[in-house]
DNA sequence: AATATGATGTAA
DNA sequence: TACATCATATTT
């Protein structure tokens, strides 16, 4: 494919909406691969490789839903294909996109992308992510549609199951047992990795 | 690995 | 008021 082919279609494609009405830690390490999508102010576009998700579910406790409905989480219970971006430690703002169905409370944290082109590192992680790509609570309950400024476009290839790692999520008190983040193991841009014993 | 930082939401 | 928080940066 010709270099200034790409970024073109990634306005044409994007991710239906039936892609997001499963459960998030199905929808999760599907998102590894796929690029988020930002039309920026100039029309110009920003773009990068997502590789690290985790999964959120209302029934456990890590997730924001898990014990109350409020203004503040209430697009965590909306539609699935938008996304919920919330504030962490007062500072930080993190982007989700929402899955399953309405009135339940799942989610994707997008945790970090790899931006061609650029440095790596410089999103990753929630916060760094955001920071990159101008997100904040204004994009909160915007529907991940090229229509919008951002959107999630998909894979040009299909991922070998040999690159993608299932671990324990981070930063949480409750629920460290359910192995719901995913990474892209040859991703330098992946916020933390667990060790992995070398092959005998 | 441990700690300082920071501000928002929620309960008391 | 008090408290916990889906982080990050800086230091041992």
């Amino acid at each position: 494919m010709a270099e200034g082919q790409y970024p073109a279609t990634l306005a044409e494609i994007s991710l239906p909406g039936s892609f997001f009405a499963r459960p998030a830690q199905a929808v999760a390490p599907e998102l590894i691969g796929c690029r988020l999508v930002k039309r920026q102010p100039s029309g110009a576009l920003l773009w990068g490789v997502i590789v690290e998700t985790e999964a959120y579910c209302q029934s456990e406790p890590a997730c924001h839903g898990h014990r109350r409905r409020s203004p503040s989480n209430e697009t965590l219970f909306g539609e699935p294909g938008r996304f919920y971006v919330y504030v962490s430690y007062g500072i930080h703002h993190c982007v989700n996109v929402t899955t399953g169905r309405s009135n339940w409370a799942n989610g994707v944290l997008l945790r970090a992308v790899e931006l061609p082109g650029e440095p790596y590192r410089v999103a990753a992680g929630p916060g760094l992510l955001a920071r990159r790509f101008g997100i904040d609570r204004s994009f909160d309950a915007t529907p991940a549609h090229p229509d919008q400024q951002l959107w999630i476009a998909p894979r040009l290839e299909p991922l070998s199951s040999a690159e993608l790692v299932q671990a324990s999520r981070i930063g949480i008190s409750q629920g460290q047992a359910l192995p719901w983040r995913w990474y892209l193991r040859s991703s330098r841009s992946v916020s933390r990795r667990v060790k992995e014993r070398p092959l005998p």
